[in-house]
DNA sequence: GCTTTATGTAAATGAAGCTCACATGACATC
DNA sequence: GATGTCATGTGAGCTTCATTTACATAAAGC
């Protein structure tokens, strides 16, 4: 049943008819295999069936593709966050917690993603769409510190709140959280650790210890 | 007075006489310049007036002196740490803090020899050299760690403690703390956000709230 | 049909990583 | 002091990559 060309080597003509949409995927496995560095532009391009030329024609360049990957990766882990916070429901501590957990099975389950949004060195204004993803993810995660600071009987700073947490969620995922990855091995699983540490962070700032 | 080869363009014959050296500090150079990414092998040995294969003879591969950069990276880091924790004195607390700053204080002033260690993908055991001043790093921190866990009412276990405090500095070093190169612009020192960070994590630990 | 525009190809350039055969010279040993 | 050996550089060459330029093909509108 393989009437199209998705997923499998279909002939094509002079055109390829989904270049740029395939050159993305490809270059996302790439990254996956070998990381944000080992990936090359005439490999993406070997993996579509075209020449080494071709990709110019949808990319300024390899950092161009890069950043599109890096866009979409914001995108969809600003999705994923955001779903994760759910308005805050059932209330916001909880809300939290599931929104560190899904910082880190994002990290864990996307990691090909996640190297191009955080290794692959691309500045995060490289182009105006990734700033407003990227934007975007920081967003969801400010959103929740507003809530949970206002929760809190101490009335902290949401900002603060926010960098502290974001901070702790990307230092565990950067070190710990990426599989066989990971510069170190951990006693716990990473988002109990991420768990823990918002906990005793919360109750520092006056929360009820449950 | 430039009887030696120190600093400048001396002239030399045919053998180097410290090629090795060399190059280290020109792949440093070259790193902070333009990111572990941009620096080259060929560059590093132009700059030490060398031909193209001659760094061959000293280093494996490019990542091999990659390794060896960041292996002098986290002896610097280890040294700076130990040095800022000091044993504990005059207290704990108050010592903790200091290793906090100078952790951050390394990642601002050395970013080349940070970016090597933590952004150039060398895997944390390329070297066995690499993994033991790696884990003198990561000792110095547990020794201060198990320190203050101690005094603490509730006893915390000082493993977690540990990476608590280490995640959160490793993740606004990367994210914040690196100049002009940070991800986001920040309405604070970083190093005030982490002192922040652990004192109220510190008070979730039943620390007193001085 | 004819033009315009988008999309690919071929070929070439320049740089990089790496290897191999060979050159040079520092040093030890007779 | 001649000689042999080992460490350290050189030169040339191979492969891959990024990137550009001129040209080819086809899809769409006229």
């Amino acid at each position: 049943m393989s009437w199209s060309k998705s997923g499998g080597e279909a002939p094509r003509g002079y055109h390829h008819g989904n270049l740029k949409e395939t050159l993305v995927r490809a270059a996302l496995d790439l990254i996956g295999q070998k990381g944000p560095g080992g990936f090359t532009f005439a490999e993406a391009a070997r993996a579509a069936g075209v020449s080494p030329a071709a990709p110019y024609r949808h990319f300024k360049d390899r950092d161009d593709l890069m950043a599109e990957v890096a866009r979409r990766g914001f995108t969809a882990f600003a999705d994923a966050l955001e779903t994760a916070w759910d308005k805050g429901r059932p209330d916001p501590r909880v809300a939290l917690e599931r929104l560190g957990r899904a910082y880190l099975a994002f990290a864990r389950t996307e990691p090909a993603y996640y190297a191009a949004m955080f290794e692959a060195n691309v500045p995060a204004d490289a182009t105006p769409e990734l700033r407003a993803e990227g934007d975007r993810a920081f967003g969801a995660l400010r959103t929740a510190a507003e809530a949970v600071a206002a929760s809190l009987p101490s009335r902290p700073p949401a900002l603060m709140l926010a960098l502290h947490i974001w901070s702790l969620a990307h230092g565990i995922a950067d070190l710990f959280g990426r599989g066989d990855k990971a510069r170190r091995s951990l006693p716990m699983a990473p988002e109990d650790l991420l768990e823990a540490g918002v906990l005793i962070y919360l109750q520092g700032l006056g929360a009820d210890p449950r």
